[in-house]
DNA sequence: TTATAAAACTTTAAGCTTGAAATAATTCCG
DNA sequence: CGGAATTATTTCAAGCTTAAAGTTTTATAA
């Protein structure tokens, strides 16, 4: 998936423009987990979990989290396993419902990911700093209407 | 990883792009794997091996594919064991040096892959459909341009 | 030489990821 | 009501992924 065309013809730049996407994407993420690792020993799974929950203090379902993230449930459930032994993370039953269950950031989770946030946004200033304010504008535009299209067909 | 800036302010263009090109990419990649499993029953990893070697008959070390695919020696190990195990691949130990080896893919796996690299590319042009081939060369020039500045600085 | 370092690769442990199967609770309807 | 379908979630097996530690081979240099 990251190797290029192997020759030359109509539609090649598209795929051209995949590569380069997905090669930006891998380069900046595998940047990122390392940095996680490193300063917070935590990872990007991680993360992403809790930047969710960060959003909606009164919380989210497993079912709104799997959607949000665009991973699978069985997934959430491992990370939501492993942050609520961490207690940055709470499950509450529900009375309404008891399939479901709400889950919360912990007042330390929340401290902790407010932390991890701001060094995380720097960081992304750093890695994309060579794109302008503008351009990074400009680029967001075009992915978000080159997303519509297909995105969530089924 | 996949969540939005939790506030305005400055340098929030830089990470609303970062958010936008990983949901870009998590999503078409999300599909592609999905197609190569459903209609080939193979995997990403894979396809990503393979097409490396498709474009070096003369074959690449472990080494060369981990660096040109951004994953870690180990990682690569595996899905060449894998690879080879299915005859897609082969590992040829050298005269000249003998920790490395040769990795190269079995004429097998040159006609698997071509066919697989066919589908794929058409997979491609229909999720970037609505991207013109005039965006897709800008937005891959701008890609390019603004990885050039950090990657590989250590 | 011959120790020591460096290089190429594999192994390992822990965690991430998926799709499919299993559980449990709720809703739908006949 | 009561069986059937639906929904929310967890469990499972297989594979992917990394960083770190280990193995084997080659290069360096005292």
């Amino acid at each position: 998936m990251v190797a290029g065309p192997t020759s030359a013809g109509p539609g090649k730049d598209r795929l051209r423009l995949w590569i380069r996407l997905l090669r930006a994407s891998r380069t900046i993420e595998a940047e990122l987990r390392e940095r996680l690792k490193k300063e917070f020993d935590t990872t990007l799974p991680r993360f992403d979990v809790m930047a969710a929950l960060y959003r909606s203090p009164e919380g989210m379902l497993m079912s709104d989290l799997s959607r949000f993230l665009l991973v699978s449930n069985g997934n959430v459930t491992g990370i939501v396993d492993r942050l609520v032994s961490e207690g940055l993370v709470t499950r509450a039953r529900r009375n309404g419902d008891r399939r479901t269950s709400m889950v919360r950031l912990t007042e330390e989770g929340s401290k902790s990911f407010a932390a991890i946030a701001a060094a995380h946004e720097n960081w992304v200033g750093e890695l994309l700093g060579n794109v302008s304010e503008d351009e990074a504008r400009r680029l967001t535009g075009m992915l978000k209407s080159f997303r519509s299209n297909w995105e969530g067909r089924e």
